[in-house]
RNA sequence: GUGAUUGUAGCUCAGUUGGUUAGAGCGCUGGUUUGUGGUUCCAGAGGUCGCCGGUUCGAAACCGGUCUUUCACCCCA
């Protein structure tokens, strides 16, 4: 072991303690998209870079892993672009697929792809690996799961309603308090409109998506910076200081974009999903948040985002609707409306705060101790009726010294131990001790199994 | 991509202004105990001090580069 092995930065190892957590967490987050009706669905991991590529903005591109063409990828590049060191131009030669940089976009591409054998609308979840060359740092890593549920060609807000309500419904089940913020593409695009500004809504949203980052002054200093003139940024500070309940937010946005068809299109979409929520009992707080304004270049309504409350994370779940994903696949008119689990955020948060339930990790329930080949081949025979009995049980594969298979058995917390020696044997019967208290007793095969159970 | 930060045993960390054979706790292995673990006691193994180069009589320590860790910016789950 002259050098240690590694991993690329960013990546992680899970041992199996880790993953019993993890697999509460997916299957808690599965059985929830199950019970609303969506389906699972899996696509590859690495995609025709042309699928990818400019779906994220020009930042993303360079956030996408690429993967180089097999065999001898030089022999076909163009010579004077390499000797231009030309990164982007020689990457499209020497490159054409890469790892997915979300679910979304792959989801997209396989409704267009497989649209005549899918029946719309289509609801189909996805939890799968995604991976991004971004620097890695806190809640941040280049591979991680994303937890997808989308529902595509249904213009319908009763499918934002859903999701949020399975939102109300992962997180009460895995016990972490969070915050549902929302907001609506068309509001944003209304605000820009009425300020005169429409070609800048892009620097207009990731400027003051800042706001409660680096305060308002700093954020009118960085609308100045884009280009707005003083009399635009007055306009908007009403909007950017929009306080009170959602009702009064609404109220006050109702007016001030009186005049912009689509801004008001926004605040109705909004009202309607808001009072949509309180009817069906959503406990989660949902607060309307104009600040909100996801990069992501293809949502056109509702913008989801979800914080944790008790610890300070990014966002643990994002997603909104976008109308026309599928059509740059060449598929108009399918609009979709989805949300992403971020599973790594997720887990970290139920790490720092310790909200696994006692029994959600499931090891082994019983250990057989190994004496030698007779008394193994007896295990093994009880062994079989004990896992019939639907019991998580093992046997000691080594005659190795007790100490040793005690260890064992403490190591992987495994609750009880059973004893087959030559007297249990000569009885027909099996020693059960439990771990915890010590307690020991001679038990027939299915005292054993009522005890253990 | 920009700016910081970290790296010593399997793990958590000591290691003085550069000076002999680099330490501790936990863990691990063996024994104390030939059918009893998590709680005794004893012994042992394990490190080219992230890697490469430089300064020096001498480097874990100083300098440069590189990789890695963590954090902020950008962006995002």
């Amino acid at each position: 072991m002259a050098q240690k092995p590694s991993i690329p930065k960013g990546t992680r190892d899970f041992s199996p303690v880790e993953m019993a957590k993890r697999n509460y967490i997916f299957d808690t987050i599965k059985s929830v998209f199950l019970k609303y009706g969506y389906q699972p669905i899996e696509t590859p991991a690495m995609e025709n870079l042309s699928t990818l590529m400019g779906k994220y903005g020009e930042e993303g591109d360079k956030l996408l892993f690429k993967i180089l063409n097999s065999g001898d990828y030089l022999a076909k590049a163009d010579e004077s672009l390499l000797a231009q060191k030309n990164s982007v131009k020689t990457t499209t030669q020497i490159s054409e697929k890469g790892l997915r940089y979300d679910l979304t976009v792959p989801f997209a591409r396989f409704v267009v792809q497989h649209q005549n054998e899918i029946t719309f609308p289509f609801k189909r979840y996805q939890i799968q690996p995604v991976w991004r060359a971004d620097r890695p740092q806190k809640g941040r890593y280049r591979e991680f799961f994303q937890c997808d549920v989308d529902v595509v060609g249904s213009n319908s807000l009763f499918n934002e309603v859903e999701l949020i309500q399975i939102v109300d419904d992962v997180y009460k089940a895995l016990n972490i308090n969070v915050l549902v913020k929302m907001n609506n593409r068309k509001i944003l695009t209304g605000i820009a409109e009425i300020i005169g500004e429409a070609d800048k809504i892009i620097d207009i949203t990731v400027a003051i998506d800042k706001l409660d980052k680096i305060g308002l002054d700093k954020v009118n200093e960085e609308l100045a910076a884009k280009g707005l003139n003083t009399e635009a940024i007055d306009k908007l500070q009403p909007i950017i200081n929009l306080g009170g309940t959602n009702a009064e937010k609404i109220e006050t946005l109702k007016t001030v974009l009186a005049s912009s068809e689509v801004g008001l299109k926004g605040v109705e979409e909004i009202e309607k999903v808001l009072n949509y929520i309180e009817g069906v009992g959503v406990k989660t707080e949902v607060e309307l948040d104009l600040t909100l304004a996801r990069g992501l270049n293809y949502y056109t309504g509702a913008i989801f985002e979800v914080k944790a409350l008790d610890m300070e994370i990014g966002s643990i779940t994002g997603g909104g609707r976008y109308d026309d994903l599928t059509g740059i696949f060449g598929l108009k008119d399918v609009s979709g409306v989805g949300i992403s689990f971020g599973a790594d955020r997720i887990y970290d948060v139920m790490n720092q705060l310790d909200l696994y339930p006692k029994d959600s990790i499931v090891s082994t329930r019983l250990l057989f101790i190994n004496f030698g080949e007779q008394e193994a081949l007896y295990s093994l025979n009880a062994l079989q009726e004990i896992r019939e009995a639907g019991i998580n049980a093992e046997l000691f594969p080594d005659a190795a010294k007790m100490k040793k298979q005690m260890n064992y058995a403490n190591k992987k917390e495994i609750a009880f131990v059973a004893l087959v020696g030559e007297n249990e044997m000569k009885e027909g019967k099996i020693t059960l001790k439990n771990m915890n208290s010590g307690e020991q007793n001679l038990l027939t095969v299915k005292e054993l199994i009522e005890a253990v159970r």
